[in-house]
DNA sequence: TTAAATGCAAATTATTTGCTCTTCA
DNA sequence: TGAAGAGCAAATAATTTGCATTTAA
């Protein structure tokens, strides 16, 4: 089932990211157990952005036991430790933007809160020509990820 | 329960906001019935980001009649239409990206679809100093929203 | 040998849907 | 009058949690 709008990812080059997967999560100290090894292969070897339950699904075809908690835990314990990361998405609920007028977002990655940034040096970015990718874009928007006031205090805590 | 890290809108702005969302509502035909006048202003009112759930928590304080549902169906019309927008958010379920490397990407707004996007120009981007809002940033990522093109086909043909 | 990881099932949370009743053009 | 919106309850989907068991440093 090839996505014909996502650019196809070379066999070599996914070998190359598995490869550099593993080796940060041994720099993190993330233990690659077997089921961990397998969701990160499935991860990366699904190429598009996958969801837990794409991820889980390839996984459960090579290896029936493993259960969705597995797969779900393992995704997380890989984004805290930098191996991955959420694609347009923080939180587990819908965020509503009521501003039209064009803005920015601070995002943290911690408590999901969404902090609006009106700078003119980002309204200044120009939008890249994606017509040969077929996408038509309506609407152009940076995201700054990290952590808020009140996390970074609560991370020290720690 | 005023939150300290998201700066404070005034009256003044939120009504020209609310007077803005009214005119455009009427200009697209969105209908302001009376349940969706009330989610209009809650969801203004709020001024950060609200959740769904959060609207209709508002909106449940004044009109304890109006249900989870309609509240759900409301803000999905303001979306379709234009008023509002979804921060940070596509898709019910979260996407796990893969990629290490600084990339950007495209979002589809209609099937959720997310395509890589490297592009040197958008890398260049400087990032603002946000550090007098207290925020410390790690990431920086620029999404461009829009149609993908399986999509731009589905649109026309209705 | 002990803290961390797993598997399963149950619980939670977010969102959607079916259906009847109402409302507004 | 006829299509669109509302309200409620039930269904579905995504994610998390509790707990007994297994596994890796």
């Amino acid at each position: 089932m090839a996505d014909p709008s996502q650019p196809h990812v070379p066999k070599r080059e996914r070998a190359r990211r598995l490869e550099a997967a593993r080796a940060l999560c041994r720099r993190k100290g993330v233990v690659l157990t077997a089921p961990r090894a397998l969701v990160l292969e499935a991860a990366i070897g699904l190429g598009t952005h996958p969801t837990a339950d794409e991820v889980h699904a390839a996984v459960h075809r090579k290896e029936p036991g493993i259960g969705r908690a597995t797969v779900y835990r393992a995704l997380e314990a890989f984004v805290a430790a930098g191996v991955f990361t959420k694609a347009s998405h923080t939180g587990v609920a819908v965020r509503y933007d009521a501003i039209p007028a064009r803005h920015h977002h601070l995002v943290c990655l911690r408590c999901d809160r969404i902090i609006d940034l009106f700078d003119g040096g980002l309204d200044g970015v120009a939008v890249p020509d994606v017509s040969g990718l077929g996408f038509s874009v309506t609407d152009i928007q940076v995201q700054l990820r990290g952590l808020c006031r009140a996390c970074q205090t609560k991370e020290e805590e720690k």
